[in-house]
This record gives structure tokens, sequence and C-alpha cells, in this order.
DNA sequence: GCAACAATATGATTTGGATCAATTCTGCGT
DNA sequence: ACGCAGAATTGATCCAAATCATATTGTTGC
């Protein structure tokens, strides 16, 4: 059964209401036809489908159309350890770069649909069109800066602060797409919450509970609305 | 007053010996040429000295031939948060392509010696030497495996785990460099440390006390010896 | 409609590391 | 050599979050 919403897709980039994310705005007509050739919009991937495995070649990026995807990569004994959560308009697959195989695995946590960007059409394009060297390279250091963040996060915060700056993070990126920034439902379970903060899914559970009797927000479930927005900003940022 | 060693400054990248580390191997005499030609290799910074700080214009990459420097970035609330710690052979200043502005601030942690690589010049050169883009790509995507690495640290282990970590991962980063895996002085104080590793200082006293009394290290202040290589690097890979 | 199972919530207890406190060590400038 | 400020160690106490335990709700297949 196909959600009859995802059977839209966009032919090209510049029609896609993602591309002022995942494409540098001022990437000329023929640049961009050259671009959209590479990319391969593939097949929409279901709940727990899997994008790619820890181990595989790394062969593309993927931007993500609609959806939403967790990555996380596997330790030596086994457990898991989420890295991130991607939403549309964000690219993810950078780990794959450094060592030719990627590190994480990725999965879809809802229906997702997504372009496929193989890299080394990406590098050489690149090499013609600069702008988009530059615009690769910023999102890299875009992911860098993301991933420092979240550093500063689980060194230093409170389980209060740790799920506040999630669900602000949420909000901005959903924002940022049009969509309502205090009204959303989180595609990802507690338990996957829990483990990209370092916190256990009790914990996590007793600050949703919390942050609704302080008035923060009103969640039933995986539908969350947020009722204060500022002290939540103010208790993120800390 | 200077160290008479650092007075010894290679004049080219050929004869440097960290080129194996921070430029590609595959590099032409001509491109190299043309890289070193953007190269401006810095008077040495002293213990304690700034290199860029938090705010500052994006200019440059920095490479470091001898010493090593902390990077942090400062929170809303004043606090330090450290970021990383670089050694020889390594590149640091990633984190301000995104913005054009650093969001760390970079300082030696002892006498240090720097190649400052102009970044406009980079990309320059990168359009015409696809190795060299590919090289800086592969750069930047192993900076966002350490970050992650670092974030799963964070996120689940123990003191212990954690310093036996920071441990191994210095003893690995001395080895490349071909110097002793097993002996060596931290460049850093017990207060870097455990803001790094999102530990208090007395945390890391007491776990450097305990690790001395396991016989898996020898530790006289800042010097290090490494007894049981083995065990440590099993208590890291937890 | 109802097992069987997964996800969430919430209470009771434990614990690892933070915090507070005091002492020793170590350069460093005069 | 002396004194002083910062760095490191060590001990005592406390607390936030983990762990253990149980209940509740939601979901899936038969």
């Amino acid at each position: 059964m196909r959600s009859p919403s995802l059977s839209i897709q966009p032919t090209n980039c510049h029609k896609c209401r993602m591309s002022a994310l995942c494409l540098p705005l001022t990437l000329d007509a023929s640049s961009l036809a050259r671009l959209e050739t590479a990319i391969d919009r593939r097949r929409p991937r279901h709940r727990n489908q899997f994008i790619f495995h820890a181990g595989d070649r790394f062969e593309s990026l993927y931007a993500i159309r609609s959806g939403a995807v967790k990555s996380y990569c596997t330790d030596s004994s086994g457990s898991e350890q989420v890295t991130g959560f991607y939403l549309p308009g964000e690219i993810f697959g950078w780990d794959g770069i450094h060592s030719n195989q990627h590190r994480n695995t990725t999965l879809a946590l809802e229906t997702t649909a997504l372009c496929e960007i193989p890299f080394t059409r990406l590098e050489e394009l690149s090499q013609n069109v600069p702008k988009l060297q530059q615009h690769f390279m910023r999102l890299m250091a875009k992911e860098i800066t993301a991933d420092q963040e979240l550093i500063t996060l689980l060194a230093k915060s409170s389980a209060e602060e740790r799920v506040a700056s999630l669900l602000i993070s949420l909000s901005n990126r959903l924002k940022r797409q049009h969509l309502s920034a205090t009204r959303f439902r989180l595609p990802m379970s507690r338990a996957d919450i829990g483990n990209y903060l370092g916190l256990t899914v009790e914990t996590v559970s007793r600050v949703f509970s919390r942050f609704q009797s302080f008035d923060l927000i009103l969640c039933d479930k995986k539908e969350i609305e947020i009722i204060n927005l500022p002290r939540l900003t103010a208790m993120a940022s800390q």
C-alpha cells in the first residue's frame, strides 16, 4: 500500500521544494541540468527499511524529500549508538567518504522518499562547477558543526536540557521547511531519543511527563505540541 | 626566547615529515609547487597563545608541524566545551567553513609550529587538482568520523572507558608519527581532559590513580607510560 | 475479538560521578 | 631561596539518572 502523496516525484531539482536546502541557490541552468542527470530518485523506503548498512561500500549521498531516517553505528560489543536523525531537505551519508565505506547504518523511521546522488559524479561535476564544490564543502562543515553541538550537549547538559534541545532542534528544522514549529509528530521512538541523547528510555519518558506538568509541551505519544516555546528554548540553550 | 629546534622550518612540503598526513601522497610536482606558494609558515605560537577566536572571520585551515593545540567553544552561559585536541600532522579550522566564521577558539597548549593554508587559495587549486579536492574532502570526512566517535563515547561510556579511549587515541596518533606509543607527555591539563570527556577534574584524577593501581599505566603528572596496552585498549573499545 | 508483543509510563532502589572541602605539589616571578 | 597562584590529588557527602520492577496502553496478526 503506497501513500498517494509519495507518488508525486518532481522530475527535476528546480521544481523540488527542498532545493533551497540541498542545492546551491546560485547554480545556473546548465550546471543544474548536469547535476540532475546524476541524481537517482529511488522508490520510497518503508518504515524500518535500510538505506545502507555499516560496512557497505560508499557510493552515494542521499537527500531526503519526505519522511525521516535515523543513522546509528554498532560498537564492538554490539550495542547501538544513534548518531543522527535526518529530516526532509537534509543530506546524509557523509560518514562513508573517509574510508570509502559507511560507518553507520541508516534506516527509514517512516515512509521516506530519497534522492540518491552518486558521489563520483558529484566530484566530477564539482571540478567544473566551483559553486557546487563550495556548497558541498559547506554542507559537510555543517555536519561537523552539528556534531560538535551534540558533543557539547552530551558532555555538559542535564537530561531536561538534552530533551529540550532535541525538541527545539526538530522545531527549527520543521520551521525551515515551512511546517509548524509547535505541532509535529516525532518520527522516532523514546528509545531512539534516549540512545541519541545518552539517556535511558525511562528518563526520556519522565522528562516528557515533567515537561507536560510544567506546561511546556502537550504530548500524546508521538504527537507533540510545544506550548511555551520561549521557555523550552531557554532550557535548550543552557 | 625561542626553542632552537623550532627555527628549523622546512622550505617546502615534500621535505616536511608531516606531508604524508596532511598532503595527498599522489600529488605531482607541479601541483605541489602551486600548493606550496599558498602556504604560510607562520612564526611559532607559545603556550596559551591563540590561533583564532570564535567569531573570527574564517580565512585559513591550519596544519600542525610540532606542538599541540586545543579547540573549544563557549556557550551562551559562558562555559567552555573542549571540542578537540590536535597533534602534529593534523589539520584544524574546519569549523569555520560553514558560516565563514569560526565557532571554536583555538590555542596552543605548548610551543607550536603551524602551516597556514588560505582556504580560498585551496578551493581554487582544488578546481584544477582533483586529487587535492578529494584529499580535503576525506580530511573533512575524517573529522566527522572522529566527532561521531566522541559522541558515542560521551553517550555511552563510563569515566574509565572515556579516559582509556583518550589515552589510546593519543597513543595511536603518536605512533602514526613514529613516536613512542607507550611513553609520552600529555600536552593538556586534567581540567582540559575532563572538559573534553564530560567529566570533572576530580574524576579524571581518580581514574588516573585507579589506572595506576591496576598497573595499566604509570604517570607522573603529565608524563604517561602505558604498561598494559592490550588491557587499556580493551577498556577503551568497550 | 483476543492473544502476544512492543512501546510507554511510573514507582522504588541503587550508584557513579558531581560537588564540596582540604591538602599537597609545582612552577614561576621577584 | 622565598612566597604565591594554579594544578593535581584525595576524602566525605550528595544527587541525578541508571537500574530494577510493574503496570498500562497500543499495535499486529490470527
